[in-house]
DNA sequence: TTGACATGCAACCTTTAGGTTTCGTATTTT
DNA sequence: AAAATACGAAACCTAAAGGTTGCATGTCAA
C-alpha cells in the first residue's frame, strides 16, 4: 500500500469503520493497539485503515516510546463541507428544518 | 444488481464520477443518454452509477415517453451535513474561515 | 408497421478494498 | 541480557466495485 499518495476524502470516509475510527478519535487520541479493541478485526486491518486515514490526514500520529498516538485531524473535512455548500441552494427550506431540529435536539 | 437496498450515502459519494453527476444534475435534469455524454465510459456503465444514486435516494427519476429524466434530489445530503456537524467543534477557527471565505466568494 | 432511439438487465472480466496470518524490528520492562 | 510489548510490512485470499458487450423491451417517427 502507498505511503503518501493524498486520496480523496470521499474515499476515506466511505468506510463505516473508518468513520467509526473518526468518532473515537475524536473523544481521545490513542495508539493502534488500543484503538483496535473496539473493533472485531485484527489489530493490523487497523492499521491499515489507519494509514488511509492518514494519508487523507484526517488523522495525525505522533510517537511516543514504543507507541504511536493516533489523533483526529479534522480539518481536512472543510473539503466536505465546501462540496457540501455548493449542494445547500438546492435544499435551502430542509436546510431550516435540521438546523431548528439540532438546536432544540435536547 | 439490488433494488432498493438503500446503501449508505457516504459509499454513494465516494466516487468521484458520481459527485460529477450530481453536479451535473443539479444545473438540468437529463436523461441517462445525454448525461454519459459527459463521461468517457458506456451507457450502461452510467445507468449502473445512477442506480446506486438513486438508491441512495440523492436522485429521483421520472419518465417522460420513451426517456427517463434524472433529477438531483439533494434532501439525503443532510445525512452527511449531520455528520459534519458532530466534528465541526473541533476546528471552529476554521469554520469560522471558511464561512468568510463563502460569504465572500464573488 | 417498420425502423430508429432510449433504456435496463444479464453475463462476464479485471482491479481494488478489506481482511487474514506471519514475520522483523524497535522499545520497554524485569 | 532476556522476555514482553507495540507496531508495520509482506504475502496472500475473497468479495465487491467498476467497467465492458450483447441482448430484449418499450416508445416514437415515417
Amino acid at each position: 500500500m502507498g505511503a503518501k499518495e493524498k486520496p480523496d476524502i470521499f474515499q476515506a470516509i466511505a468506510d463505516p469503520t473508518r468513520r467509526k475510527m473518526l468518532t473515537l478519535l475524536a473523544e481521545c487520541e490513542m495508539p493502534v493497539t488500543r484503538l483496535s479493541q473496539h473493533f472485531p478485526m485484527s489489530r493490523t486491518a487497523v492499521s491499515k485503515h489507519l494509514r488511509i486515514l492518514s494519508d487523507a490526514e484526517l488523522v495525525s500520529v505522533e510517537k511516543s516510546g514504543r507507541e504511536k498516538r493516533y489523533k483526529l485531524q479534522p480539518d481536512s473535512l472543510i473539503e466536505l463541507k465546501e462540496w457540501l455548500s455548493f449542494f445547500e441552494q438546492f435544499w435551502e427550506n430542509k436546510m431550516a428544518m435540521l438546523k431548528h431540529y439540532v438546536e432544540n435536539e435536547d
